[in-house]
DNA sequence: CCTCATACTTAGCCAGACTAACTTAGTTGA
DNA sequence: TCAACTAAGTTAGTCTGGCTAAGTATGAGG
């Protein structure tokens, strides 16, 4: 096989688009969209800025207020204020906002494992050996 | 490295959500939105049926009628009917739609490939021996 | 202090998803 | 044959989630 960038590229931009499809699937129809989860997911080490969470989200800070509030109002987060400055707020989960992270996080990677155990041991091998160069992009 | 679809699942579910980040950072602020040329993509190869075309998008079929009468409305599709079935409506791209599409994707393909790039052979291998077993996925 | 910058929130808009209900066109069986 | 059912799309109404613009409150600097 020739190293080939640009055939390369054109490649994942196939699977990529099947990757996304994929994923709109399964998560179509869950209880906690698949956004909620994400920021739930980010509040997972403890409590985040505002700025922080729209910055790694790729959002605008308007539109992660507007997360933070439906999430506040379902109970799943906390905000709290900074003492060194009274502009500054975080967000930090709740109890049952954890337990629901949770659950959700171990069933995503049941379905996952699922998908990946029907794979050979090779498949998963190319897989794996993968993984840190995805995560490299951007 | 132990064979472990656990293991491996979580790291995957890692990394996908890092590769969803960076898709949507990537596509922000694009004269077409990701959907709309999704849509187009699926017309490549000939005219499709607005129920294929809801299914391979994993939406609903009030959703693709919405989406197609904007494409409609953009010049970049066209809709006919399928003589031995008046209830069918088929859909396909126009001249301009095509053209649209193509400069999208050669616009996607050459961000990817610039990334590419930038990485080392053993890299590019690890991700071409990776892309068909995650296109077996789902 | 007065001004400017920073951190959010509020308000108003648009895209894109859903369900329910409607229209039109085939299909089927008494 | 035609009444009832099924199938393909569209329309209407609602919700989530994104954006920009503008407002509020706080911190920082001259």
């Amino acid at each position: 096989m020739r190293d080939d960038p640009d055939a390369l590229a054109e490649q994942m931009s196939v699977v990529l688009r099947h990757l996304v499809l994929l994923l709109r699937r399964t998560v179509a129809g869950q209880p906690v969209t698949s956004q909620q989860y994400a920021v739930l997911g980010s509040l997972k080490q403890g409590p985040r800025r505002m700025t922080e969470l729209a910055e790694e989200h790729a959002v605008q800070l308007p539109t992660m207020t507007v997360q933070i509030n439906r999430l506040e109002e379902a109970g799943l987060v906390a905000r709290g204020g900074d003492p060194a400055d009274a502009r500054v707020r975080t967000v930090e989960l709740t109890g049952e906002g954890r337990t629901r992270l949770l659950a959700v996080q171990r069933a995503r990677i049941a379905h996952l494992a699922h998908e990946l155990a029907a794979l050979t041991p090779d498949e998963r091998a190319a897989l794996a050996a993968a993984l840190p160069v995805l995560a490299k992009l951007g």
